[in-house]
DNA sequence: AATATTTTTAAATACTTGTTTAAATCAAAT
DNA sequence: ATTTGATTTAAACAAGTATTTAAAAATATT
């Protein structure tokens, strides 16, 4: 299998298929033929760049996993920000993120329900709380004072649930707003979630910093 | 088709069994052998009871849409409560639903991204935000200067995404406490929604109602 | 230009899975 | 006891689906 530039578009093209249709409708609501179809590629192809359907999906499964993941733990690892910092950059960060990937929690954190085991070894170091920096810096603002005596694991619930709850219950936005057109609907949806970002943070702010 | 005591019994045993399975695995990922075999009975008895597969899935599906939500709205529709009483009330009993079924909210909402248009015609005038006592309330408030000046869905995104986050993320909690056993992990898990009951609600309350 | 290698295709294969059939079992009624 | 109807079962069916095969086409190499 050489590497040209022929070969990385076709690849990219299934990826990319691939990333689409398992988004949308899951491991097993997916039929190869669909990613076929939306790549324009005979379903024989699938198997000679990727070896079977399950290990296409583990490419694209492992990717969305990091995409979900990885952009908002940088950010809370980021030593030269500030806890508050911290929270005020993950928040926008994490929900511009979303708003190109909208299935993206929904697809996630329903397949992992299936594969808690295999994540563990994926990511044996980046996930693990007591390590970052961002519950570093609230577990030593809690033990001054400057932060609400509560388990960190609180503070990142709080922060994750309200980050994602517009895009894992975005039928019930579209069901609120029923009888707009799509387009119209997509408009006030990401007007919806802009706004959004800062009420999060100055929720969560209010609530954790004490004046 | 009578309705004595076995008939019962043996509707009750597949829908028991087909709840647990499709909660679990969603529509596509359920197989309807897997539900015989977790009812110990036979696959033609699926379609002697309910016509098919189609039609026992959404014999589940309503009625985990209702256990989602309706227990939610009722609350926030009961009009002898106050505003505070009713987030109170609201993210207690919805804690407390998310106990018994954890597996609801990822579920509900993936499978949500595909009937959208379904659940339009079924759930007609419950869901509607705008006759909500909850939002006339709080409306109202905003207009004394009691309550901060959001858009009432910001109220139900934060309340609802931090009620259920600990439940669509539950297995990265899992992770997190990795080399725990499973009934451990279990005792830890309701230890720790208890906890966030009041969190959540002292959080919305710090945040809306100005002082 | 000829050969070898990689990429693509159509078709076949083997397996899964929802549904149906027809017979067997069971329960109640006559 | 016999008949009637409901319930249950094993087996068959038909459609769908992931994967493989073997040949064709395209591309690179000599």
């Amino acid at each position: 299998m050489t590497a040209n530039a022929t070969d990385q578009s076709t690849e990219e093209k299934i990826k990319e298929a691939a990333r689409k249709i398992f988004l949308q409708k899951g491991f097993a609501g997916t039929k190869i033929r669909d990613i076929a179809d939306e790549a324009n590629i005979n379903i024989a192809l699938l198997n000679y760049y990727f070896r079977s359907k399950e290990k296409l999906f583990d490419a694209i499964f492992d990717e969305a996993l990091a995409e979900l993941l990885s952009g908002m733990f940088a950010i809370l690892n980021d030593k030269s920000l500030s806890f508050e910092e911290k929270i005020i950059k993950a928040v926008n960060s994490d929900i511009e993120t979303l708003k190109k990937s909208p299935f993206l929690p929904n697809f996630v954190f329903n397949e992992l329900n299936s594969k808690v085991d295999k994540i563990v070894q994926k990511f044996p170091n980046v996930l693990e709380f007591d390590n970052v920096h961002f519950v570093e810096q609230f577990n030593a603002g809690v033990a001054q004072g400057k932060y609400r005596n509560i388990h960190h694991e609180h503070v990142y619930a709080c922060m994750q649930g309200m980050i994602l709850q517009p895009f894992i219950e975005k039928s019930m936005f579209c069901f609120q707003h029923q009888g707009k057109s799509a387009e119209e609907l997509e408009v006030l949806f990401i007007e919806f979630v802009d706004n959004h970002k800062q009420i999060v943070i100055d929720m969560l702010l209010n609530y954790l910093v004490i004046r």
